[in-house]
Parts: C-alpha cells; structure tokens; sequence
DNA sequence: CTGGATCCCTTAGGATACTG
DNA sequence: CAGTATCCTAAGGGATCCAG
C-alpha cells in the first residue's frame, strides 16, 4: 500500500456506489452484524423489551456468557438500552433504541433474500459437492 | 427446555415474521454473507467480471490464501462463476451468478444503512466507553 | 436473576513457501 | 498467474464456578 501505481480508487461502475470509505464502513457494520448472535438477539428484541432470561430462553441455544457480551456490544454501539431495576432478585431489561430498530430494516431484506434463495444456495451446494465428488473419486 | 411454562414460541408481533426456520436461514446466510470478506468480494465482482490477481488488489488487503477460500465457498453457494482459460499463463475470471446479483440487493441495503449511521454509531460507543472509563476511574 | 472471571478448545485467518 | 499446503497466532465461543 506504499505506492498505488494507477489509481485504483476510480469507481467503474455507473449507478453503483463504490467510495473507498464504504467498504470499510459496511465490513465494520457487517463484523458487528455477522457475528454469530447479533442478529438473533436484535430481532429478538425486535419483538419488544425483553429480560435477560427471557433472551437467553428465546434465543434457545446462547451461552449467558456470549449473551452477555452480544448485549453489552449492542449497548455500547447505541443499539439497545439496559435497564436495571434495582429490586431483589435483580431485573434487567433490554430494548432495542430507534438506531437498533432501524436496523431491523435491512435485517428484513436480507432475512427475506435468505428465506427465498436458501434452496437455490443449497443445490447448488450439493451439485458443487458432488461434482467435486466425482473428480475426486 | 424441559418445561415451558407459559408458551413462549406464540408470536406477539403482527405484520413481522418469525417462523423457528428463518433465524436458522438467517443466521446460516449470515455466517456466509457476514464472513470478513465475502461482501466486499461480491460487492467488488458487481463492477463486473475480474480475474484473481484483478480482486486481489482491488480488496487490498486481502490474503491469497482468504481470497481463494472465500471465492471457492461463493463458488459453491452458487453465488460466483469461475471459469478457467487453459492459457499459458492460466487466467481465471470469476463472475457473480444471477443469484450473486440478488445478493448485492439486500448488501446495499445494508451498506446504505451502515454510511448513514455509522456516525451515530460511533458516536454512542465513544459515549458509552467514556461513561465506562468514568465509573472505572 | 444477572453477569463477571477463568479455563480450554476450536476456528479464522495471516505469512510464507512451493507447484502447474 | 493462480492457486495449494503448512505453520502459527489470535480471536470466537462454550462450560463452569463465583458474586452481588
């Protein structure tokens, strides 16, 4: 990256978007994202306010520790809200702010894309396995 | 899991979904989709087909090692072509399907997402660790 | 009930060297 | 040029125990 030797920043497509600042933007995003929970929890909360428990029980398979932590990630990017109610046995609730529910936005499209293109995905798997299969045999 | 107490699987939200397949759809095409570089590959090939060492700079910073695993896992969802010219030197171009091109739909969406509130983003987290550095100190 | 701390294993992913 | 193979480190993430 020392010497770029013919501007390879010049976006080639016309109504595409391609800006160098973007990827790194949407990578970052997508790290946060992507990650193995995140999605599962803010849709989750997209259904309402929930407690810790109640996460943990919808989520079905989280460990309380990766919980925790998606959680505690999702706060600090402004995307949910921690309440605790300071009674006995302790009450902590989580709700997803306007910036997390904003993002169930393109969570949707891209939940809709999965739903319809995960057979073809999947075929398409199974022919790729297989064809490598048969070169393999 | 043993006992439910109440019935929690009855949906509470009405115009969303939330069937117990979709999180597994989602979360599967995210583990894809949300990987380091898949986007930023597909992303990259929406410019158009491109050649191996074409990709590899055009990402940058990319490993030839994380490139060619990312393209072969594309290539099998059905995602990316590859196509070989048995030349002397090899080349090798590698083009997104129709399903590739679905993809970018739901991408940019998200990547619209991710410019427009990044900064909001970022903002909540410089907030949020200096209210942590406060009660730390 | 909520969640911090620790242990430990698995995976992701970069660097490098080698091949057709 | 376009990979494959190997090595190695860091991060992901589960299980478990401890504490307010």
């Amino acid at each position: 990256m020392t010497r770029r030797k013919k501007q390879e920043g010049t976006p080639v497509l016309p109504g595409k978007l391609h800006e160098p600042g973007d990827c790194r933007a949407i990578s970052e995003v997508l790290s946060r994202v992507g990650d193995k929970w995140t999605v599962l929890v803010v849709s989750t909360l997209g259904q309402g306010p929930k407690r810790f428990n109640e996460l943990r029980k919808a989520l079905g398979s989280i460990s309380q520790r990766m919980l925790t932590l998606t959680l505690r990630a999702l706060e600090r990017d402004g995307l949910v809200t921690r309440t605790v109610y300071p009674t006995i046995p302790p009450r902590v609730e989580y709700e997803l702010t306007s910036l997390g529910c904003s993002l169930l936005d393109p969570v949707n499209s891209l939940s809709t894309w999965a739903r319809k293109n995960r057979p073809a995905m999947e075929e398409a798997r199974r022919r790729f396995d297989t064809a490598e299969g048969k070169s393999a045999a």
